[in-house]
DNA sequence: ATGGTTGCTTAGCAA
């Protein structure tokens, strides 16, 4: 089983790219963050063609997230469900062929110390009581998505120039962890020891052809899955080109 | 030369 997560930045704008990679790629499950739509401007007929059925958690003008897979997608649930105001659509969660998929879209923080940077944090946390109260570390689960947090320093080319940035602040890294500390296991990094393999360049600065790049994507998965991972990768040549989204998507292959 | 972006929405914000 191949599974994969990916930040397009806009279905709309990447349809295209999205469309040639799922036929060149053929993974059984896609993530997507960052869909930038309302969920009745998603392109269910493009994937649907495709022979991918979709869970979505849409937003207009900003977030969104989804699940595409070509088995049944059950037991859809979106939002973190814990009670707390949720005006942004950033975690759907969906049933695949026995394993438990969550597509998830951390806030970005834009400033460290700002409000966003608060929201950033907290809502870390809200997801790891999210995964406490609804599930087990257990179960078949991976949580993918583009987290916003370089875990360490293996994580970021230039770790200097990126030092106590919102993608590479301690207080983003403990909240990291913190989640990860329920039971989950990074699944590049069972494959990768690093530096790298990176998955996010920002479109300034030229930071793709300088190599600027940071793993902030992640897939995480629980004991059960992770002995199951027999590959990991990040599709850099999803990156090049004209008008990539300045994420590339992250791969792994499951055994049995 | 010391900067060199994209997408959404419509000048400014977010990433």
């Amino acid at each position: 089983m191949k599974i994969a997560t990916w930040n397009v930045n806009s279905i709309r704008a990447r349809l295209d790219r999205a469309v040639s990679w799922l036929t060149r790629m053929n993974p059984d499950v896609l993530c997507m963050q960052e869909l930038k739509v309302p969920d009745a401007d998603f392109p269910f007929d493009a994937f649907r063609a495709l022979g991918y059925s979709a869970a979505v958690h849409g937003q207009r003008t900003y977030n969104g997230v989804a699940i595409l897979a070509k088995a049944p997608l059950e037991d859809v649930r979106i939002g973190l469900g814990d009670g707390l105001p949720e005006d942004q659509a950033r975690v759907i969660a969906a049933t695949v062929a026995g394993i438990r998929v969550i597509s998830a879209y951390i806030p970005n923080g834009q400033v460290v110390g700002s409000d966003k940077w608060t929201y950033k944090l907290e809502w870390l946390s809200r997801l790891k009581t999210m995964l406490a109260r609804d599930y087990s570390p257990t179960m078949p689960l991976i949580l993918c998505g583009d987290f916003n947090v370089a875990p360490d320093d293996r994580d970021v080319a230039n770790p200097q120039a990126w030092a106590d940035s919102v993608l590479c602040h301690e207080a983003g890294r403990h909240a990291l962890r913190e989640l990860i500390q329920w039971g989950l296991v990074d699944g590049v990094r069972i494959h990768h020891a690093g530096p790298g393999p990176y998955s996010w360049w920002d479109y300034r600065q030229l930071a793709f052809p300088k190599g600027d790049g940071l793993r902030i994507d992640h897939m995480f998965l629980t004991a059960i899955l992770a002995m199951r991972c027999t590959a990991a990768s990040v599709d850099r040549e999803e990156r090049k080109g004209k008008l990539p989204s300045d994420h590339a998507p992250v791969v792994l292959e499951l055994g049995e």
